[in-house]
RNA sequence: GCGGAUGUGGUGAAAUUGGUAUACACGCCAGACUUAGGAUCUGGUGCUUCACGGCGUGGAGGUUCGAGUCCUCUCAUCCGCACCA
């Protein structure tokens, strides 16, 4: 019978759904694999990436699942989010219909691709019973002071008609609609991620060698840790008049406290207090008012493409050490969320300052011995004109005048951070709602726990315009979960990533408790760390970041104990491309992964994805290809005839001729390379092609006990891969024994007879031996000469080196 | 500018970690079986040369008996961040 997949895939997807055989156990004292894969958000259909990711992470949860793990392999639907609420305004289905319905589809596609998940463990983050614990955690965050609500200037998409996070935003641009960001003064929930900059910096140390190298730079890029001088300018006198008496001093942050003496400028942002101050009073000129307005206007990539540009502000400040006037301008480079929206300017050792200088004829100082006034050193050097420094090497100096300040109380050695709060508010319907009420007696108040979940009202009308829940007639209307009267709910939902940030938690809770407890500490230490995490490199900031400080902050909240870090090991898996692009629709260059099932079986899905590339290279789809892997599976199907012995035989090894020995040898090679495919390389290419190698090396061959024994292991090692063929052949063939225990490696067959040498002159090779395996080192430099005899005519031999196994290079003057 | 990678046949990619470069697969060529094949099987396939040979892992050096692999410099491409003081 020829081989048929979906005859055989839809018996043995039904076999595993009516025996749970994914299920994990309860028991634990066994040892554990938490294989864990970024949940999909349900859009409707899978795609290609899902399938690579599901494929990868799948093949591992079934090696150890047979090596006797007990293995958590978990999958749900990050299901909150905007291309829900999207389809409302499009198509006027409810984003509840239409992500539960999306759900349901999506889950038949996972289950024909024979993957491996626990059906017991799945959820959706928009289920209510999930967004009740979420609610509580906010709560709790709340209350610890590590959330709070703010003002302040904030990311807005206006096609998503939302805030966006800081990590959210892609070159100025909304990271999912790429609407260019606007920025807009208003209120919003943070989480203070920024309290946590430090630890979660320090933690990516333990995940080097575990965690891709890029993934972790980023990271540490992104919390952006510098260290340097925080100080105040002092205004002068006239200047403190002028603004009233409201200002004494500004603040600055600089990592060069060491070219202090060279300030010879200052510069505030145009979001800055004091400048805000000088307009109120009207103490600045038209134009200038009108100029700097432009420029808080600007969004951030137009700013950043601008001109250095700013303006006299008309006040003075004193140098702290020098005690000279120095004048405060405004400019459009100086950002007004980091360092206190100020900086000291000097010109001749920063960039920016020099440019910003030149450009409006301030004044130069050279402080760093190799500087120059024509442009800005930013090297290392001696100090000059700067007084009791002199002569001090700027790098040392840099301590040394921090020391200084802090001595005479005029500053403090400060860490800054490029990492923001982390904004949570999001202005749409379809999120969980951020469970807080508003009082016009109590101010703000968290909801009640017994209250949760704070469910989304049904009744909704979402037109794209507005918030939906602030327009809904009655559901923010409520009462003071304090005193009792009339107050308002909280309209704002809370960002997805929220969701993501703990569902690796919620999987490790037995299903059982997930009523009475968001997550249970007792099942996460079992569980936790997750020992290999999937996904695409997409999210090495956003969702790995925010689930990294969420461990953090859960673990200090009491939820959790013992876990520093959620992801033990990361890999991060190519995108799958066509035509050298990414796939999309809107390209038109998509696989449809139904289809390709349909034609071929999940099993050569499978293959494919992981034999076209190693899962951290991009998969570049190719048609052809896919055939090459479906003639493998049927060609494997095929040698089922030549299997007539239905368990492992054992093999007297030395009887055998060449090829039964060589097709062994090739057999017992994959063996060894799957342990290290598996367990450290994920190089299943290399696998597979072992595997093909070993069927094309047993089909050079005939011996019965060979093939029998062969297809035993292949079987065994393929079934994480194409998992429906080889259980359908296992139990045909085997009785399914092959799939039940680990295959040893045996070393006997890789001893060979007779060995190939190759024999090189000064390196170069020039011809090849065959010796007896236990051949001297004198009969292999016998006959390695006489191979290569044409070349050492007329020459004498300098060295001679026999690489064992490997080669003989003649070194020949 | 900063950070991270990657450069090997026509293509996707291997190389036991310093030891016979191009495994495995796709494609291509030839042949077999066929009424036919876009099915299947067999063989061939780095470049160059009539040949002996020569040349070959982005490029240039170096270490070594021996380098895709180690070192120095350099070029190209990709990704992320980017006026963070």
């Amino acid at each position: 019978m020829s081989y048929n997949p979906s005859e055989i895939e839809s018996k043995w997807q039904k076999i595993w759904d009516e025996k749970g055989a994914f299920e994990p156990l309860d028991d634990q004292q066994l040892e554990k694999k938490y294989i864990l894969s970024m949940f999909p958000f349900p859009s409707g259909r899978l795609h290609m990436g899902h399938v690579r990711n599901y494929s990868i992470g799948d093949a591992m949860a079934r090696y150890y699942r047979k090596q006797n793990y007990n293995v958590l392999h978990p999958i749900g639907w990050d299901a909150f989010g905007m291309p829900a609420e999207n389809a409302a305004i499009k198509h006027g289905r409810h984003p509840k219909d239409w992500t539960y319905s999306n759900i349901d589809y999506m889950r038949k596609e996972l289950n024909a691709l024979g993957l491996s998940f626990s059906k017991t463990r799945e959820f959706a983050t928009c289920d209510e019973l999930y967004t009740k614990w979420e609610q509580s955690f906010i709560i709790k965050m709340f209350e610890s002071k590590l959330l709070f609500r703010e003002s302040t200037t904030v990311n807005w998409c206006e096609d998503c008609h939302t805030v966006l996070a800081n990590e959210q935003v892609e070159e100025g641009c909304c990271w999912r609609c790429d609407n260019e960001v606007e920025l807009k003064e208003m209120p919003g929930y943070y989480l203070d991620i920024v309290k946590y900059a430090d630890e979660l910096l320090e933690d990516l140390k333990e995940l080097e060698g575990k965690w891709p190298t890029q993934v972790l730079g980023m990271q540490s890029n992104w919390i952006g840790k510098s260290q340097g001088l925080e100080f105040g300018f002092k205004l002068s006198t006239k200047s403190q008049e002028k603004l009233g008496g409201a200002f004494k001093s500004f603040e600055v942050f600089t990592t060069r406290p060491d070219t202090i003496y060279g300030v010879t400028y200052t510069a505030l942002a145009p979001e800055h207090p004091i400048v805000k101050a000088l307009i109120k009073a009207g103490l600045l000129a038209d134009d200038v008012v009108e100029a700097i307005a432009n420029i808080a206007n600007m969004s951030e990539i137009e700013r950043a493409k601008a001109n250095k540009e700013g303006y006299d502000l008309g006040i003075s400040v004193i140098h702290p050490l020098t005690g000279e006037t120095i004048p405060v301008w405004t400019a459009n480079f100086v950002l007004a969320s980091y360092g206190g929206g100020a900086v000291m300017s000097v010109p001749t050792h920063d960039e920016r300052d020099f440019e910003f200088a030149k450009q409006y004829n301030l004044p130069l100082k050279v402080v760093v011995d190799g500087g120059e006034e024509g442009s800005a050193y930013t090297g290392e050097g001696k100090l000059i004109n700067s007084e009791l420094f002199d002569g001090m090497k700027n790098v040392k100096a840099k301590a040394k005048i921090i020391t200084y300040f802090e001595e005479q109380g005029l500053g403090k050695g400060t860490t800054n951070f490029k990492l923001r709060n982390w904004g949570i508010s999001r202005q749409r319907y379809w999120g969980a709602p951020i469970p807080f009420v508003h009082c016009d007696a109590c101010g703000l108040v968290a909801e009640k726990v017994e209250n949760l979940p704070i469910a989304l009202p049904e009744d909704v009308e979402i037109t794209g315009e507005g918030n939906p829940l602030e327009n809904h007639p009655t559901w923010k209307n409520c009462a003071c979960p304090s005193c009792g009267k009339d107050a308002i709910r909280e309209t704002d939902t809370l960002d997805t990533f929220v969701q993501s940030s703990w569902y690796q938690f919620r999987y490790a809770t037995h299903p059982s408790k997930w009523e009475t407890t968001g997550i249970d500490r007792e099942d996460v230490n079992y569980w936790l760390g997750v020992d290999q995490y999937i996904g695409g490199i997409e999210h090495a900031i956003l969702h790995l970041l925010y689930a990294r400080f969420f461990t953090k902050v859960l673990r200090d909240l009491g939820f959790i104990e013992n876990i520093k870090e959620p992801f033990e090991n990361l890999l991060t898996q190519g995108m799958v491309l066509m035509d050298g692009s990414k796939m999309s629709k809107s390209k038109g260059n998509t696989v449809d992964p139904d289809g390709l099932i349909a034609k071929y079986g999940a099993d050569t899905a499978r293959l494919f994805t992981l034999f076209a590339a190693p899962p951290q290279k991009e998969l570049e789809w190719n048609d052809s290809a896919v055939e090459g892997a479906f003639r493998f599976i049927k060609k494997l199907y095929d040698r089922k005839s030549k299997v007539t012995l239905n368990s492992l035989p054992t093999i007297e090894h030395s009887r055998l001729n060449k090829e039964e020995k060589l097709a062994r040898a090739k057999v017992y090679e994959a063996v060894k390379k799957s342990t290290d495919v598996y367990e450290k390389t994920f190089a299943f290419n290399t696998l597979i092609a072992s595997c093909m190698e070993a069927l094309n090396a047993l089909d050079k061959q005939k011996n019965e006990q060979v093939w029998s024994e062969g297809m035993y292991i292949l079987l065994h090692l393929l079934e994480p891969i194409t998992p429906h063929v080889c259980a359908e052949l296992s139990e045909v063939l085997f009785n399914s024994e092959n799939l039940a225990h680990k295959i040893k490696v045996l070393e006997e067959v890789f001893v060979q007879d007779t060995i190939t040498l190759g024999v090189s002159v000064n390196g170069k090779r020039r011809g090849e031996i065959e010796v007896e395996s236990g051949a001297s080192k004198e009969t292999i430099l016998e006959q390695a000469r006489a191979s290569v005899a044409k070349w050492l005519e007329n020459k004498s031999i300098v060295k001679e080196i026999v690489v064992p196994n490997k080669l003989v290079n003649l070194v020949i003057k």
